[in-house]
DNA sequence: ATGCCTTATTTCATAAGA
């Protein structure tokens, strides 16, 4: 079985690549982030034999999952989500072929003496909370997405770049650190180039051609699922040509 | 990198992203 994470920044401006990419690396489920959108283009999936949970509101956020191995139990948000006021559009739970999947847009905390910050953190401890108490009941869990955290200095391109901004504190890793607490593992994928594991690169200034990236999108799952893995990459592939997301796809075969 | 690109929208300007 095949799963795949991937950050589209906008779902709509992604389509044809989304579906091109779909035909091409044929994944069974599929977490999407950043759809930015509160109408999914469901029929334009639907035909590749994929069945579509989305949650999205509109402008921002945005997550959804694809699955052409069943989908059930679709769970928007979780108890007792922080938000900014209100509760965003940044989780979606379902289950395909009896694992339970998490795809996840964390908040991006902007600076770190922002409120934005703290939401961030909220979140990410709201998140632990609610996991916890799904994995008494799915002990094949999966939570994936955009964690807007680099969890160590390697996942970033310049360390020095990143002092005193977020994405890189202490708290931030502590509450990825949290989650692995739970039994999740950190499914690193393998970069197809370069010696870092990067799944995000800024569209300006040729960072990716330079592979000046960060590797914030994550792939945790419970030592079950993991200990099935065969391979793990990252589809740089996707992020080359015209008109590409700044996230790659993490690529999960499950044995 | 100090948003130098890109997105959607309350659009020809803004807010947000990391």
């Amino acid at each position: 079985m095949r799963l795949a994470t991937w950050n589209v920044n906008s779902v709509t401006a992604r389509l044809p690549r989304l579906v091109d990419w779909l035909a091409a690396t044929k994944p069974d489920i599929v977490c999407l982030q950043e759809t930015k959108t509160a109408t999914f283009p469901a029929a334009s999936v639907e035909e590749l034999g994929y069945q579509v949970a989305a949650h999205g509101d509109g402008r921002w956020n945005g997550v959804a999952v694809l699955s052409r191995v069943g989908l059930d139990e679709v769970t928007a948000g979780f108890p007792d989500e922080p938000g900014f006021p209100g509760a965003e559009t940044r989780a979606l739970g379902v289950t395909c072929a009896g694992v339970r999947m998490w795809s996840v847009y964390v908040p991006n905390g902007r600076t770190v003496d922002s409120d934005h910050y703290g939401y961030k953190l909220a979140w990410l401890a709201g998140l632990r909370t609610a996991l916890e108490h799904e994995l008494a009941t799915h002990p094949k869990l999966v939570v994936c997405g955009d964690f807007n955290v680099a969890p160590a200095d390697s996942d970033v391109w310049d360390p020095a770049a990143f002092v005193g901004a977020t994405h890189v504190t202490g708290p931030e890793r502590a509450a990825l650190a949290a989650l692995r607490d739970l039994g999740l593992v950190d499914v690193v994928p393998r970069p197809l180039k370069g010696s870092n594991p990067f799944t995000y690169w800024d569209y300006r200034a040729g960072m990716f051609h330079q592979d000046m990236g960060m590797r914030i999108d994550l792939f945790y799952a419970t030592a079950s699922v993991a200990g099935e893995v065969t391979d793990a990459y990252i589809d740089r592939e996707a992020r080359k040509g015209k008109a590409p997301s700044d996230h790659a796809p993490i690529v999960v075969d499950i044995g």
